[in-house]
DNA sequence: CATGAATGAGGCTTCATTCAT
DNA sequence: TATGAATGAAGCCTCATTCAT
């Protein structure tokens, strides 16, 4: 958590730092770090081709800081919005697994973004980065695991980190499963104008239920 | 299943072949398909760089071919090598993931191969391909499954083909998590010559014991 | 001698003038004309980019006002402090090389620059203007060198422009012998807080007397 | 001396190997390793863009190869032209001397070329590689005094080291000073086709005369 | 059928300079 | 007068693909 953009990229009009934002946003979100194109966003965006250096070192930069701005918004608004006191831990965990959906709902393309970070870890021009925050995002549920295990919520025999790393990438599969059903990308069935948002949401608690039940249950009796 | 070199590639020695596809596999093993670089293939293997076009239409046909072929290899591998008459359903899909793993042991570059895959679904080059992959893995594991509800192995209320793409996806969690702990990557685990095979056989094991721990008992009493 | 800073400079506070000075200098010492970076200066000099043009018309100028600075300073300096009654011509060359060195030892990045000089002979943006200060630093010695004769401190047959011009540029190798008894740069050398000054004086100085020696005797016997 | 171009270059026809040579030379007499364009290159050369590249790793390996070629070419030239059975030092010295010029008549890109090391010292992007061809030429010069020392030729007292480098430095003085006296480039000078080959041979003797004289008989009686 | 040089679009980045505020 | 964002040309380099031999 440290990529931070130039001083110039903060003295923008409003106006113009959220079109450059969307405009990378899209891009990548659209292709992965590799083929996402400086050129193109600059086409997009309207501006000189210069212009990207003015508000960030380079492209690492760039990618770092919307990555870890859409983390940091993602993170807080489920923390927020946890329920206080829930009854059980699966009402916890569907809780949590909403919220995700929520915010993906809410925020298409930041969702896209983030999801995408999973499968940019062989690219060795980014580092370690997408490894460390990948490993946040576990360390997150796994706090939330641990937090669940410390009010006895659960078996107590479970290795609580490998069951965070488990639920983690668990709840990554819902828009997997989506893109399965659906034919189309995850993305598009977000912006897909043609189903009313609350059918959504009620499609994709649907598999979080099965999710949490298969959890609950097991395979077998 | 429908990407096809030209009659010439056949037509080569078997040495020349074997060479030329060793190259391709490591590059893009290595590499994303996009990073891949044709360039560095024909470098390595020393053939000629208009040989390629000789063998296959473009790039995308021939990472096509790579990867079905892989797959076909690791499906046979695994399908003849399943036991017989499994005890119960535990024991058949401990031996499954186990299957995965000793593939991925004696195949690493292959093996790496199938599991950037999953990363390449935004490729927008590769069309629809890495999804059709992805499915084709998931329908393998939902045959499975669907096997072993027929033999009565399994919970009445599931849906067959949900479980079989959760537990599809769940196998390939198995790389990811040996990273994390182990800090490198999944492929230099493999090569890693300091660690005896039984050893990394064994730490596998364990990890799909847990896994199998999970699915048996659930998170909570 | 016509390079002018533009009013604004003057009117700048002593304090931001030398900032931008001490910035502009070590750039110009560090890299050639072309590779010198305005954008790195008004970065480290933490002033606005246009301001740079506020006060010189453009890279040029603003190089060129340093190098004749640094030139009118060194001159001076030396003039200033060569012994007034010489008893030999040796004497009198051996005060002028040393003066040189010293004025290297105190000014190391303005030594640097004008170094650096006749290594901008064939940048054509710079024009004439890296021959002509060339030619000034001869004529200088020259002037030395014709007074010497004046004096009759010298053989009467030695063409004394052609005489100013080779121990002009002779004097210029103490510099790269420097470098290549240390391996290092003679930049590296004069900064070398490990050697104590007069360490430095003397192995130049020692330096120094193998070059006079050579003119005095000859090659041969 | 390890810079080797890739074996595409050697393929190349005769006629267009020359002609891609003498346009890079050109380029790299001409302007500083820095200011040197390979998008000039290609222009002139009238090649692709990219074929450079399939001559040559990068610019510092063309550069490099251009420069070493030049090196020996011209190491060559003048061992294979030494007078056998010299009748004393300053013979021998007049031979090197007019031989190095009769090189650069010859070949004015390539002295030009090899002048510019000299000045390309502080490019870090070209790391040791100018450095050590300095030291090079040094050497040569070096062994050469040094032959002259074991024939008893030279002053007994004398550092050779340190003379062969004084001695090299000031051959290279010589276009310097052709520069002054002309007003003009010292290729310029050398590619002057109003100035016949013999004068300009006879000017630069003179010259040479004069060097050796202050080396013979020193500053003052 | 094999070869490998040619191609030129496109990649990211740096630059000196301008100009509206 | 000071500012600093905008500019777009130019920098080096890589690429997949083509095509004449």
């Amino acid at each position: 958590m440290k990529s931070v953009p130039k001083q110039t990229f903060y003295n923008l009009s409003e106006e113009k730092r959220q079109r450059f934002l969307k405009t990378t946003l899209e891009e990548f979100a659209l292709y992965d770090y590799n083929s996402a194109s400086l050129n193109r966003i600059v086409d997009v965006a309207g501006i000189a081709k210069g212009s990207i250096y003015q508000y960030f070192d380079n492209k690492k930069e760039l990618y770092q800081f919307l990555v870890e701005t859409a983390v940091r918004e993602k993170f807080t608004y489920i923390v927020y919005n946890l329920p206080d006191y829930p009854s059980d831990f699966y009402e916890l965990l569907n809780s949590l697994l909403l919220l995700n959906v929520k915010f993906d709902l809410k925020n298409p393309l930041k969702s896209k973004l983030l999801f995408n970070i999973f499968t940019e870890k062989n690219t060795d021009l980014l580092g370690s980065f997408p490894n460390s925050i990948a490993y946040l995002s576990d360390e997150f549920m796994t706090e939330f695991i641990k937090y669940a295990a410390a009010n006895d919520l659960l078996r107590s025999e479970l290795d609580l980190e490998f069951t965070g790393f488990i639920i983690n990438r668990f709840s990554q599969l819902i828009p997997d499963y989506i893109e399965k059903q659906h034919g189309s990308t995850y993305l598009e069935f977000i912006l897909d104008d043609s189903i009313p948002e609350s059918c959504k949401l009620l499609e994709i608690q649907h598999i979080i239920a099965r999710f949490i039940d298969l959890f609950r249950l097991g395979l077998t009796y």
